[in-house]
RNA sequence: CGGGGCAUAGCUCAGCCUGGUAGAGCAUCUGCUUUGGGAGCAGAGGGUCGCAAGUUCGAAUCCUGCUGCCCCGACCA
């Protein structure tokens, strides 16, 4: 893309409204817009992101066998009647009426939806196991939103459900969804600690929140500092295989969310030098929760033995929209967003330190058509702002590599390279920096 | 929903107390100079001061109502 086409209203000073270093630079890289009050148009660089998060999250759902369809997002009232939930839970949710008075809902998840289409389609247990997901937008109109996307009432979610003919079914379908979301994390360059969750009525221990530590995270968290140490299973774990002794390597040690969280456990089980006390994002919630919806809605299996019994349920939730702002609460400093590589909206920056200069504009040329050719995805400035604030807008919006050519450095040869992410800078030869650019494949190292 | 605050140019804000022709910086546009860290000079454009109704000769300013947004709390992917 070139940046003198590109669509990228950036701003000098952030808006007053924001508080937090995510929604700050969200406004002022230009990457959201306000609508109303938890509600954002995503503008192109926020969107290209937004777009890029939801691919990793796709690609490790299919990973981990999940299958991909699309719920609309309103619903009618019944489905949600049957369930008993239309009553339950109250003024989140968004009502609406149709022109013949009929009772719609914008969602705010969809359970009973994709249990709707489970019990018309599925009705042997040959059939099962099946895990389905979506990326689709909900809607909760909170009391009071805030912190731009990481606390909106439109947001981007994904949601998957697992139907299983019985309890440890379901345990293997909450495993596979457990280590996929360790990778899916780990991939965008966060390290996401899974904490026991609250299962309420249901009971059990096949609940976790995945957090994110970040010091401008909203709740406190406690936990063996070994977790974080732990790095993600890899993209090569087998989802056929049994997957409880990686699931039990990590809920064996003590993680809590201030809600759960018991000092006296935490002083007796965790060794004082790795007792981790921080502030974390949840971006990610699993749960089971068996017969909830399958009992009252008739979502029924016949199993090998002629019976017939409600499917066995789990929904696992990922914060898509949620996840931009975590992720620049964990990568930014006082220059503005260091993305990770494999979300970054553009993953390499060209400044051209003198366009119209044929030299520099010739190496600029090459230096974007290669990139293409390679596979990156880069951002050329080819506008005639003045060094300084070229490097200054590259730095905020946070490209990883920024490629800088100018007159000076091409009389010897040479173009900068400079990374983010750790503000080193080479100067080399363009034909080696683009060497050092040849792209990578997913990386789940965190 | 309880408590507090804000609403003036695209953005950040001053002006309001004490009513009298609507301002600054940044951004935008034009010209010249400049070009390896958010340039300089000269000029220009841009606002029914959130909306409505009052008080007044006269309202951004005072009064009332409404709407929107922000902060703290309870709630939450």
């Amino acid at each position: 893309m070139r940046l003198s086409r590109f669509f990228m209203p950036i701003m000098k000073e952030s808006p007053a409204e924001a508080q937090i270093v995510s929604h700050k630079l969200m406004l002022r890289t230009g990457m959201i817009r306000q609508s109303a009050a938890g509600i954002y148009t995503w503008l192109p660089l926020g969107f290209r992101v937004l777009q890029k998060v939801s691919q990793i999250v796709r690609e490790e759902q299919n990973r981990a066998g999940a299958i991909e369809l699309l719920m609309p997002t309103l619903q009618q009232a019944d489905l949600w009647r049957e369930s008993g939930r239309y009553d339950d839970y109250g003024l989140e949710m968004l009502r609406i009426k149709d022109r013949h008075e009929r009772d719609l809902l914008y969602g705010p998840t969809n359970e009973e939806l994709i249990t709707d289409v489970f019990r018309t389609f599925v009705r042997s247990y040959k059939d099962l196991p099946k895990t389905l997901y979506h990326i689709q937008w909900k809607f909760r109109d909170e009391i009071r939103p805030r912190f731009g996307v990481m606390r909106g009432r439109e947001f981007l979610m994904k949601d998957a459900y697992s139907f299983d003919v019985d309890e440890a079914g379901a345990r293997a379908s909450y495993n596979r969804m457990f280590i996929a979301y360790l990778n899916t994390f780990a991939r965008m360059g966060l390290k996401a600690v899974p904490m026991k969750a609250d299962t309420g009525p249901i009971g059990g221990d096949m609940s976790h929140e995945f957090i994110i530590l970040a010091d401008t995270g909203e709740s406190q968290v406690f936990c063996d500092s070994a977790l974080t140490d732990m790095g993600a299973p890899g993209l090569d774990v087998d989802f056929d295989a049994d997957l409880q002794p990686l699931v039990d390597a990590r809920t064996a040690l003590y993680a809590a969310t201030e809600e759960k969280h018991d000092p006296a456990a935490f002083a007796a089980q965790v060794p004082p030098e790795r007792q981790l006390s921080a502030r974390g994002i949840e971006v990610g919630h699993i749960f089971y929760f068996g017969e909830k919806y399958s009992a009252p809605m008739k979502a029924m299996i016949t199993g090998s033995d002629g019976k017939e019994r409600p499917a066995q349920m789990g929904s696992y939730g990922v914060g898509v929209s949620r996840l931009l702002g975590a992720i620049i609460e964990a990568h930014h400093d006082e220059l503005g967003i260091k993305w990770p590589e494999a979300v970054a909206p553009f993953d390499v920056a060209i400044v051209n330190l003198r366009p119209g200069d044929s030299k520099v504009d010739a190496a600029c040329e090459q230096a974007y058509a290669q990139l293409r050719a390679m596979g990156r995805d880069p951002l050329y400035d080819d506008t005639s702002e003045r060094p300084g604030a070229k490097f200054a807008t590259m730095e905020v919006i946070g490209i990883p590599f920024v490629l800088v050519i100018g007159p000076k450095g091409l009389e010897a040869g040479l173009v900068e390279l400079r990374e983010r992410a750790t503000g080193a800078k080479h100067e080399l030869s363009l034909e080696a920096a683009l060497n050092r650019l040849a792209p990578t494949g997913p990386q789940v190292a965190a």
